[in-house]
RNA sequence: GCGCCCGUAGCUCAGCUGGAUAGAGCAACUGCCUUCUAAGCAGUGGGUCAAUGGUUCGAAUCCAUUCGGGCGUGCCA
């Protein structure tokens, strides 16, 4: 990467000034410190602040700091600086500098943006989201979980973390039992053994049951474990809480997989937790209660979770025998330490803030480090169009649901959109503007940068017809002399952009504006890496969509400034380099947040 | 009441492990298509960074208090 090479510089030079006594009382070299980039390109490219940082350990003025480490400095490696008052050191970089990083992304390709999985010990990450009951459809709320979560997970896996995705199945306890009662009532009544009105009022929405229960399909299940004898009147509840059950996790699967969201596993409450001859409930209490943990009271027993920083203690088994949803969950998480990942990232919805405590307590209470837990919180989703709120109302047939939001936006529009949203903010859909199709949308502005370098090199390798003679032309570049100059010649040519922008001699003037947007751009670009890592490191795959659009601003800006058809043929091949490397990029960047890179529009 | 999250341009948001004049996009106004996609680019206007106090050479950023908004505060999940 960029900045440590110039970062490693750096401490090289105070390393050597501290040798040489000339940094007053500093010690030694801070372990880490910024590459900032310049707000004002006046500036410069980069600068680094750590002159004022070393100031007070030093007891120097930083502008004499920064000049005795520049005295030490090889900046030949890179470029020149200068120091500026109070004490930043300011950083251009020359061609060859810039060129031995830049081609790195032509040399990469596809895995430009990788980070090397071998400099990363503790990496095995679990990261569990969505986890939806198998109850109803997925509502907006699940989604953006559902977005960020995946977009997460494949940030970390661009980082070098290894990762396994999971959605945990509540398929046990009440809210089943409360499915199988709506499933059978909703059965009856559409086979017409009970009227409508006998559907019970604490049961799941009617219309979300016969969403999935339609006449066709239950008949098929029913008469296939029946044997064709199926009895409406006397239908078994738990029979149809699993038939719904099932048909509610198949329908999960299918939204989940249209909007790219897949995951590794899918992890069973009842299968894994409440096996009768291995159940890790009972396990989990025993455990508890032999390191002293439980008590009971009013005839329930309770988690001392005060005791381990909760509010207040909390009740593991009800009264009535029934275990509650803590109870499965402290199991759940014994049982993802237990399979040895380095750490475990859950994503809940913002409301269950509440729970954090209660999971941590309990897992500090059975002796596993609840430091190794993350809890990301992702706040409401509410929807907008023309600047008015849109009640979510199912009844008057508004998007409540995940697939229907996809169905009126799309799924690359709909990704982009949350995955711009930071998880603790509350997040307002604008669907008009997800569906406009003009650089109002961010996601067309920066499919259609994308598309346009495509254009770019299909208009080069492609016959083209004289404007004035109608006369058909051959290509400016033959098929095979685009593949040479895409994977050898961009690859090992440490020359090209040196030559066509510095060179005093070139025909064509390049004016410092063009030129400011050239280096911009080429930065940018090669600060990929960099932006991965940096967002991986706070969970913030908003930070990629950032980097996206001002990739995309850039490159716009570049294309209007910079044709590439009909230039000297070193101009030429220097622009395209940098349309193929911001084509690369783009698409990198795209193919992280799953959404897609299109050819042409 | 207590706990968590949020408060930056008219709107949606970046910037927050302290650094140089607080940035984008939308909305408003003005230019640019015989040349690789105008689904684009360039320009103009717009701010007591919720408020107050503190720490510091330096605060939108850190600390404290206050105000405003959301969520939570079950023997629900």
């Amino acid at each position: 990467m960029l900045k440590d090479k110039v970062i490693d510089l750096f401490k090289d030079a105070i390393a050597k000034a501290i040798e040489a006594g000339e940094l007053g009382k500093l010690e030694k070299v801070p372990s880490q410190f910024e590459l900032d980039k310049c707000k004002n390109p006046d500036h410069g490219d980069r600068a680094i602040s750590v002159a004022m940082k070393l100031a007070r350990e030093a007891k120097m003025a930083p502008i004499k700091i920064a000049e005795t480490i520049v005295k030490h400095l090889d900046y030949k490696q890179i470029g020149s600086v200068t120091v500026v008052p109070p004490g930043f050191i300011n950083i251009i970089f020359d061609w060859d500098f810039l060129e031995a990083n830049f081609v790195e992304i032509h040399s990469m390709k596809d895995s430009f943006g990788k980070l090397d999985k071998s400099q990363r010990s503790k990496n095995k990450i679990l990261i569990e989201y969505v986890s939806a009951n198998p109850t109803g459809n997925l509502h907006l709320g699940h989604g953006r979980q559902a977005v960020l979560g995946s977009a997460l997970a494949s940030l970390l896996e661009w980082a070098g973390y290894d990762v396994f995705s999971e959605f945990y199945i509540n398929d046990a306890g009440v809210q089943i039992d409360k499915l199988s009662v709506s499933a059978k009532a909703a059965i009856q009544i559409q086979e017409a053994v009970i009227s409508k009105e006998q559907y019970p009022d604490d049961a799941y929405p009617f219309e979300s049951m016969i969403e999935i229960l339609k006449p066709e399909i239950y008949q098929g299940i029913l008469s296939e474990k029946l044997q064709g004898k199926i009895d409406y009147k006397n239908l078994d509840e738990k029979l149809a809480g699993e038939i719904a059950k099932n048909l509610f996790i198949e329908l999960q699967t299918k939204v989940l997989q249209d909007i790219e969201v897949v995951f590794d596993n899918w992890f069973s409450e009842k299968e894994n937790l409440h096996q009768a001859e291995n159940n890790k409930v009972l396990e989990i209490c025993g455990i508890l209660e032999k390191n002293g943990n439980l008590y009971e009271q009013e005839g329930a027993l309770w988690f001392k979770a005060k005791h381990f920083g909760d509010e207040r203690d909390r009740v593991i088994q009800k009264s009535q025998g029934v275990y509650t949803y803590l109870a499965a969950d402290i199991a759940y998480h014994k049982n993802k330490y237990d399979r040895g990942f380095d750490k475990l990232i859950n994503i809940w919805g913002g409301d269950h803030h509440g729970q954090e405590p209660g999971i941590r307590g309990a897992i500090k209470a059975i002796n596993y480090d609840p430091d190794r837990l993350e809890l990301i919180f992702i706040q409401m989703v509410s929807l907008q169009k023309n600047g008015v709120e849109v009640k979510m109302s199912k009844r008057k047939g508004d998007i409540v649901n995940v697939d229907e939001l996809m169905e009126e936006v799309g799924k690359d529009a709909l990704r982009f959109f949350i995955v711009d949203s930071q998880a603790n903010n509350r997040m307002v859909f604008d669907l008009e503007l997800a569906k406009k199709q003009d650089k109002d949308n961010p996601v067309y502005y920066i499919q259609y940068a994308h598309a346009r370098a495509a254009s770019i090199l299909r208009n080069l390798s492609s016959k083209r017809i004289n404007i004035e003679s109608s006369k058909e032309e051959k290509a400016i570049i033959s098929e095979s002399g685009l593949k040479q100059l895409l994977e050898q010649d961009f690859c090992s040519a440490k020359s090209i952009l040196g030559r066509a922008f510095n060179d005093e001699e070139q025909e064509e003037k390049i004016d410092s504006d063009q030129l400011q947007t050239i280096r911009t751009l080429i930065l940018e670009l090669i600060d990929f890496p960099e932006a991965v890592l940096d967002a991986a490191e706070i969970r913030a795959p908003y930070k990629i969509s950032v980097y996206l659009k001002n990739i995309a601003s850039l490159f716009h800006q570049f294309y209007n400034e910079n044709r590439v058809i009909g230039v000297s043929e070193e101009l030429m091949q220097a622009r395209l380099s940098i349309a193929v490397a911001s084509k690369i990029v783009i698409a990198n960047a795209l193919n992280l947040l799953g959404i897609s890179a299109p050819e042409k529009m």
